[in-house]
DNA sequence: GTGAAAGCGCTAACAT
DNA sequence: ATGTTAGCGCTTTCAC
C-alpha cells in the first residue's frame, strides 16, 4: 500500500493551489478547462486520488448507505436489496448491507457500528421497537421497509390488504376453516396479516384460527406441520418458506397438497415457482420498494416527507390450493 | 440530527485536555481510573460518541471490511456470509457486503467505490483476472476465497479433490459416460473441477463430455436439460442449483432421476436437501471458510503469509444418485 | 499522568 | 478563476 499522493502533491506539480485540485474533482466547472485539464493530467500521472475519509470528514457526508434486513437468508429480501444496490449505485453512493438475524438486540448492535458511518439508512424488516426506531432516525435518516412507523418515511407492501386476498381466494374455493401459521412475534408484516386474516375471516364467515409463532423459515412450515390440527384443510402461512416447510411436513407424513389441504404463502419468493406443487402466494413488488427506499433517503435532504407509501400486492395462484375435499367422499 | 459533542466538549466540562478525552476511549490504562471516570461520566451525560470518521482519518484505519460475492443470490454464499460476518464482528469491525453480478466489469466498479473506505477485502468467487486481483491486492490487503492466486492469501476448498470424489461416485455406481455442466467460464472453481473430473475421468475409464457454459442458476439448469444428449446416463453440475435446475427439467419432459439420470452438484445449499430426490452433492466447510477469510484479512498487518488454504471437502450422498439404467430392460 | 500543539487530507469561505 | 486560510474531530509526539 504505497503512500497515497495528496491535493497538495499534485497542486505543486501542477503548478496550482490545493483547492484547485480539490475544486477540479469535487466541484468542476467552477475551475478553468485548461487548468482542470492540467490538473487532470497530473492527478494521473501521480496516480491520485481523492480520500473519501477526508472528504466524509469535512463534508460530513460518506456516500455510504445502509440496509439492514432481518434475515439474509431469506429470498424474499434479494429483490429488495437488488433493487436498493441499483438506485444506491444510480445516485453514486456505496450500500453498506447488513443482516440483524432476526434479533432486536442484534439489529441494535448492527446499527451502533453503521450509523456513524453511514449517510442514511434503510430498515427492512426491522424486528426493533417504534421506539428505537426513532431514536436511530434521530442520529441519521431512516426509511422503513415492510413496515409502517408513524411520522418516519415508511415503504410497505399492503399487507391487510394481501392477506385479505389470500383469504377470500381461500373462502372462494369454498374452505370454511382456515389456519393462520404465526412468524415471528417482533414482525409488524405478521402482526398485520394475522388481524387482516382474522377480520377478513369474519366478515367472509370464515372460522380462522391462529398457530404459532413459528421461525420464519422452511424448518419452521415443517414443525407446523407436526402441530397442525387433523381436521385442518387451509392454511395461510406467514411466508413462503413456512409454507414450503409446511407443504414438506404434510407431504412426508403421506399428506397431499391441495388435495388434503391449501396453502398460500406470502412474498413469492423463487423458490415458490419450484416446490411441486407451486406455491400459491401474495407478492409485493419487492425490488421496486428496495428502489424507493433508498431513493426517499438519498433525495431526503432533511425535510418532512409524505405519508407512508403502501404499495399493491398481487395474489399468485399456483397448484397449492383447490377447493376442499369433501369430508365424507373417499378420494379419486 | 442534533449537533454531537466532541471530545472538546466532554473536556471543557470534565476540566481536562482534550487528548486526555481521546485517551480515556482509545487508549484506555494510559490514564488515571479517576480521570477515566469522571471523562466518562461527562461523556455520557453529553451522549458523546467517538467520530468514526475523524478518527479513521488520522489512524489510518476504518475498521471496515467488505466482502465481495459473486452473486448475493447463491446460497451457498449465505454461511460464507454468515461466517465473515461473525469474524469480523468478532474482531470489532464492520463488514461491507458487495454483489459483483456474476461479472468482472462490475466488480471492479464495485471494487473502486469500496476500496478506499475499507481496511482489506473479501474478494469470494471474483470473476477478475489475476492481475486485476493483484492490482487490488496494491491498494488494500486481500484474502482471495474459492479461488487461489498466487502471492496472495488464498483460502479455496480443493475443488478438485471434490469433483474426482463425485466422479469415483458416479463410477462406483456403475457408471461409464458422465456429462459435465460447465458453469461461468470467469469461475476459477469451474476450472478446477472440470479439469479434475477429466483428468479423474481418464484414470477411471470413464468418457467425461462437457457442456454449456450455463448461467450458475436454476435456470440455467433447466436449460441444460433441453440439450442434453438423451444417451446421457450420469452429469456433474458445476453447482446446486444447475443441478436442481436440471433434475427440475428432466423431470418435466418425463425423465426420472435417479433412474434415468444421476445428477450431483457442488455446494450443498440448503435447498440440496429440500428437492426430491434429494441431491447428491460436493460440500465444502462454507461457514469455516468465510471466518478464515476475515481472520486471515485482521491479523494480516501487513505481513507475509503462509501458502494457499485449501480445505477438503466431502460428499454428501442423497437420493439423486443411483446404478445406471440396464440399457435393455424395461423398469420394474 | 496530563497538557499543548501539530497535523491527517480535504473543503469552504473569503480575498484577490 | 484561483489562491489563502481556517478548520472538520481526532490521534499523537513531545514536554512538563
Amino acid at each position: 500500500m504505497a503512500k497515497q499522493a495528496t491535493i497538495y502533491d499534485v497542486a505543486a506539480l501542477a503548478g496550482v493551489a490545493p483547492s484547485t485540485v480539490s475544486r477540479t474533482f469535487s466541484r468542476p466547472g467552477r475551475v478553468n478547462a485548461e487548468t482542470a485539464a492540467r490538473v487532470r493530467e497530473v492527478a494521473a500521472e501521480l496516480g491520485y486520488r481523492t480520500n473519501r475519509i477526508a472528504q466524509a470528514l469535512t463534508t460530513a457526508r460518506t456516500g455510504v448507505v445502509a440496509l439492514t434486513v432481518s434475515d439474509i437468508g431469506n429470498p424474499y429480501y434479494l429483490e429488495i436489496i437488488r433493487g436498493a444496490e441499483a438506485a444506491a449505485s444510480a445516485a453514486g453512493c456505496t450500500m453498506l448491507l447488513s443482516d440483524s438475524r432476526e434479533s432486536a438486540r442484534h439489529e441494535q448492535q448492527v446499527l451502533e457500528r453503521t450509523l456513524p458511518l453511514v449517510d442514511g439508512l434503510v430498515l427492512a424488516g426491522s424486528r426493533m421497537s417504534d421506539t428505537a426506531i426513532r431514536a436511530a432516525a434521530r442520529q441519521r435518516p431512516v426509511v422503513v421497509l415492510n413496515r409502517v412507523v408513524t411520522d418516519l418515511p415508511s415503504i410497505a407492501p399492503d399487507h391487510a390488504l394481501g392477506a385479505r386476498s389470500a383469504l377470500e381466494h381461500l373462502a372462494g374455493l369454498g374452505h370454511r376453516r382456515v389456519a393462520y401459521l404465526a412468524g415471528p412475534e417482533a414482525s409488524w408484516a405478521d402482526g398485520m396479516r394475522w388481524r387482516s386474516v382474522l377480520e377478513t375471516g369474519q366478515q367472509l364467515g370464515v372460522k380462522v384460527t391462529r398457530l404459532g409463532p413459528y421461525p420464519p423459515t422452511v424448518a419452521g412450515g415443517s414443525r407446523a406441520a407436526q402441530e397442525l390440527p387433523a381436521a385442518t384443510g387451509a392454511v395461510v402461512a406467514y411466508n413462503d418458506q413456512v409454507a414450503i416447510g409446511l407443504v414438506r411436513g404434510i407431504q412426508q407424513r403421506g399428506g397431499r397438497v391441495p388435495d388434503d389441504v391449501s396453502v398460500v404463502g406470502f412474498d413469492n419468493i423463487f423458490a415458490a415457482d419450484l416446490v411441486l406443487p407451486g406455491l400459491t402466494t401474495v407478492a409485493a413488488p419487492a425490488r421496486e420498494m428496495g428502489a424507493r427506499a433508498v431513493e426517499t433517503l438519498v433525495s431526503r435532504e432533511g425535510r418532512t416527507y409524505e405519508r407512508a407509501m403502501v404499495l399493491p400486492t398481487r395474489l399468485v395462484v399456483r397448484g397449492s390450493t383447490a377447493p376442499p375435499r369433501r369430508k365424507s367422499t373417499s378420494p379419486a
